[in-house]
DNA sequence: TGTACATCAGTGAACGCGCGTTCACTGATGTAC
DNA sequence: TGTACATCAGTGAACGCGCGTTCACTGATGTAC
C-alpha cells in the first residue's frame, strides 16, 4: 500500500507512519470478515505491529474504533449505491428515470448486503438515526449517505408525477423496510446460498412490489 | 412460581426443584432484556441461587442454552401471531378472511417485535432454516412456527383465488423481507420511540403494499 | 417396615483466556536559537 | 550549519474483569432386598 491519500501524505513516516489509518483498515478487514463483534481493539494493533495501548493515541476506546469503522461502512454503501445509479440510462422519460433510479437505489442496497455481510451489519449494528446525519465520513461521493440516496430517489419520484406528494411522507420507511428485510435474509438469512438466479429474482419481485405499494 | 407443567410435577423437589426449568427462564429474562448475547452461562445460575457450573447437568454448554431459549423466543413468536389471527372474524368472505388472516400474521409479527424487541432478536439471532423444522418447541399452539404461519396464510390467499397460484412460489419471502424489515425499525430502530399512531399507520401501509404487490 | 446401596444433582475450587484500559517510560522527530 | 530542547507516538508492564469450562467431590434421594 502506498501513500494515497492527504492523512498519510502529510508526512511519510513518524514512528509507525499512519497508525490511525492502519488501525481503521485492520478494523474494517475484522468487520468484513466477522462484522462488528470481531471488531477487537487488540486485535486491530496486532495487525498494525504496534503494542495494543498504542491505539490510544488514536482512538479514544475500542467504541470510537468501531463507529469510525461504521463509517466507512456505510460510506462504502453509498458509493455502492451510486454505482447502481451511476448504470441508469440518463435519456428517458422522466417517470421511467426516476423509476429506474429508485430500483437502482435497493439494487445497490442489496448488492452491498450479499457481497460485504460484515460490512452490512456493522452499517447497522447501532441504529442511532443516520437520517438527518451531514457527516461527510458517511456519505458516498454525492455527500449523501444511504438513507438521503433513498430519499432524493423518492423525491425524484414525485418531482415526476410517478408518486402522489401526499404518500411521499414516510415513504423511506417502507421501501427501507422491504429492502433491509430482504438484505437481511440475502447477508446471513437463508437466502444467502440461494441461487443468483434466484436471489435476481425475487430481488426484482420485491422491487416492483415496493413501487407498485408505495 | 407453582408447579405449573409437567416437567416440574414429575417429582416436586429434588435439589434445586426444576433447575433446568429456572435456568431456561433466567435465560429467557436476560435475552428479552438485552438480546441474546446477554445471555450469560454464569448469570443464569447466579439467577437461580446455583454454582455455575452445576448448569452443566442440564445444558451441555451455553451455546445449547442459547438454542433453547431461541427455541422459546420462536415460539412465543408464534403464539403471538395466531393470538392476532384468533382475532379475525371468521365470517367473511373468503377472499376477505384470507387477506385479514395475512394482515393478521403480519400484526402479530410486529406487535411482538415492538413490545418484546430482545427475545425477537434472540428469535433470529442465529438464522439457520426455521422453515422446515418440526421442532414443537419452536411453534405456537397450531403445531406451526412463526415461518409455517405464514406459509398457511399465503396457502389461504391462493385458495380463496386472491393471489395466482403462479405467484405462490417464493412469495414467503417478500412478505417476510417487507414485515422483517419493518420490524427490525419498530423493535430497536429509528421507529422504535415513534407514536404509536405513527407506527401503526406506517405498520398499514406496509401491509396495504404486501398485499398489493404480492 | 427397615436397612444397604447405587445414583446423580448440585458443590467447591480452580484453569486459562482474551479483553479493554491505565501508568510511567523512552527515544526519534521537529523547532528555536 | 550546529546544538539544546520540547513534543508526543509508540513501548513495556501490569490491572482487574468475567467468562466458559473441567475436575474430583458429597450427600440427599430413590430403589432393592
Amino acid at each position: 500500500m502506498q501513500v494515497a491519500t492527504k492523512s498519510s501524505a502529510r508526512r511519510a513516516s513518524y514512528r509507525h507512519g499512519d497508525l490511525r489509518r492502519a488501525l481503521l483498515e485492520a478494523g474494517v478487514a475484522l468487520a468484513r470478515a466477522a462484522g462488528p463483534d470481531a471488531i477487537v481493539l487488540r486485535e486491530a494493533t496486532r495487525q498494525a505491529g504496534v503494542v495494543p495501548n498504542a491505539a490510544y493515541r488514536h482512538f479514544a476506546s475500542r467504541d470510537d474504533l468501531l463507529q469510525a469503522v461504521r463509517s466507512v461502512a456505510l460510506s462504502a454503501l453509498a458509493v455502492a449505491m451510486e454505482a447502481e445509479l451511476a448504470e441508469v440510462d440518463a435519456d428517458m422519460a422522466p417517470v421511467d428515470k426516476a423509476r429506474a433510479d429508485l430500483r437502482a437505489v435497493g439494487t445497490g442496497y442489496l448488492k452491498f448486503a450479499q457481497s460485504e455481510p460484515g460490512l452490512f451489519h456493522t452499517a447497522f449494528s447501532v441504529h442511532d438515526a443516520v437520517e438527518d446525519d451531514v457527516d461527510p465520513s458517511k456519505a458516498g461521493h454525492s455527500g449523501l449517505n444511504p438513507f438521503q440516496l433513498l430519499g432524493r430517489a423518492l423525491d425524484g419520484l414525485v418531482t415526476a408525477g410517478a408518486l402522489p406528494a401526499e404518500r411521499r411522507p414516510g415513504a423511506e420507511y417502507l421501501a427501507w423496510s422491504a429492502v433491509h428485510g430482504l438484505a437481511l435474509l440475502v447477508a446471513d438469512g437463508p437466502l444467502h446460498n440461494a441461487g443468483v438466479e434466484q436471489r435476481q429474482a425475487i430481488a426484482q419481485r420485491l422491487l416492483a412490489m415496493v413501487e407498485n405499494g408505495l
